[in-house]
DNA sequence: GGCCCGCGTCAGGAACGCGTCAAGGAACCC
DNA sequence: GGGTTCCTTGACGCGTTCCTGACGCGGGCC
């Protein structure tokens, strides 16, 4: 199902277009202003986002930087304001359409069919998982910093994180990590486990002495919260 | 360069786009009615087509079907009519995008580079990549320098790169590149990949100490960085 | 309060993987 | 047959990764 993300400050818009969005089996998240708008945006990972030019707290163009320094995703930009320059500021920031308000309802649902239609045809999302500023892409074996940076894991790191990657928020024993990673004859060396947890925290944490993705449970394994 | 075909049967329109596009260097070519709108994309193959709906010889979404037939070629429409239907038509028949007359030529610029932008992101296996100052050409099994000098690769190193090159960003693990190079018994003969590997640095890399395109994982396999 | 266990951290040495140079041998062209 | 190109194979230095041991800390238990 496509995801939508609505950015709108004003209450009755949202609602109109989650209504209808949600009529066409979209699944629509919302937010109602700039800041929670990139939030959600990175929690959710929405194929396509629609957003108002005028948010109490940002710039919309800000957001639309925002969210193009980490994310390829479709903006379809709604907007009160018809100055040729809005256009171009927000078009060549990143957005892929500029509907001026009022609009009508069924010109917007057939803007996002197209956008829509394009990414689809040429996206092959990839199993990606996010982790504060790094999103870890399990598939091609590349973990991006949002400011583009990558950053490097050996082979042993990558296998322990893809584990428990594919396990998101469920508890996986210390026996079963060290079964897949290291072998059978390796249950009880939880060493290895503690060694390479610590050095997976310092890569991928923001912190990591309070991890906030790779938890322990002591005495029984270890959780990975997305 | 990027191509343009634009159709319009409005010749100050058609001539004030030219005009316009040329000096923002861009390869324009021109039709006035959808018949040779049709011929000329089929013959020149364009980047982009912008597309006036108020055609006299065929109905404007009629073109669009047509081009859609056979090409994802990004379209844009120019049209007077603003109804909502006539936008929904167009858009749902495969226009990217619709732009209502009057226009202002920096706002249909700025949609130009909002469509070609994710179409160039987008495109997907071309049959020719870039790798510092060579274009590879693989359908032609062609290496050509910047300067016009030309660079000869073996059956193998072709082979080996045209396995990365079809997998960009990718990573691609030793055992399937051994397997798929040298076939199933040699899964362990990392020693090949590292020689190759080297030839072909030696050949594309500006520094082959330090490779842009052709990277290693440790312990895991290669990646072609376009 | 003292003890023990589990966890996190640091530091060293061993082992492995990678890049490079070099040379022998096979296939092909003239 | 001579020469060239290409593939295969060997040996070596170096950096990274992995393994291993030691230590400090905190919580639970007696």
């Amino acid at each position: 199902m496509t995801r939508i993300l609505v950015v709108d400050d004003e209450p009755q818009i949202l609602r109109a277009l989650r209504i209808n969005l949600r009529a066409r089996r979209y699944d629509v998240e919302v937010a109602a202003d700039g800041a929670s708008a990139l939030r959600v945006a990175a929690a959710q990972q929405p194929d396509l986002v629609v957003l108002d030019l005028g948010l109490p707290d940002m710039d919309g163009v800000d957001v639309i930087r925002g969210l193009r320094g980490w994310t390829p995703v479709p903006i379809i930009v709604l907007s009160g304001r018809v100055g040729s320059g809005d256009k171009v500021a927000a078009l060549d920031a990143g957005a892929d359409d500029y509907v001026t308000k009022p609009f009508g309802v069924d010109e917007l649902l057939a803007r996002i069919r197209a956008v829509t239609r394009r990414v689809v045809h040429s996206d092959n999302s990839p199993p990606t998982v996010r982790m504060g500023q790094f999103t870890v892409d399990f598939a091609n074996h590349v973990v991006e910093a949002d400011d583009g940076n990558e950053l490097r894991l050996t082979p042993t790191e990558w296998h322990l994180l893809g584990i428990l990657a594919r396990n998101p928020g469920k508890l996986v024993s210390q026996r079963q990590l060290l079964h897949d990673v290291w072998g059978p004859q390796y249950e009880r060396e939880s060493h290895y486990l503690r060694q390479y947890m610590a050095q997976l925290r310092r890569k991928l944490e923001a912190d990591p002495a309070r991890p906030q993705h790779l938890l322990t449970e002591p005495g029984m394994g270890y959780r990975f919260r997305p």
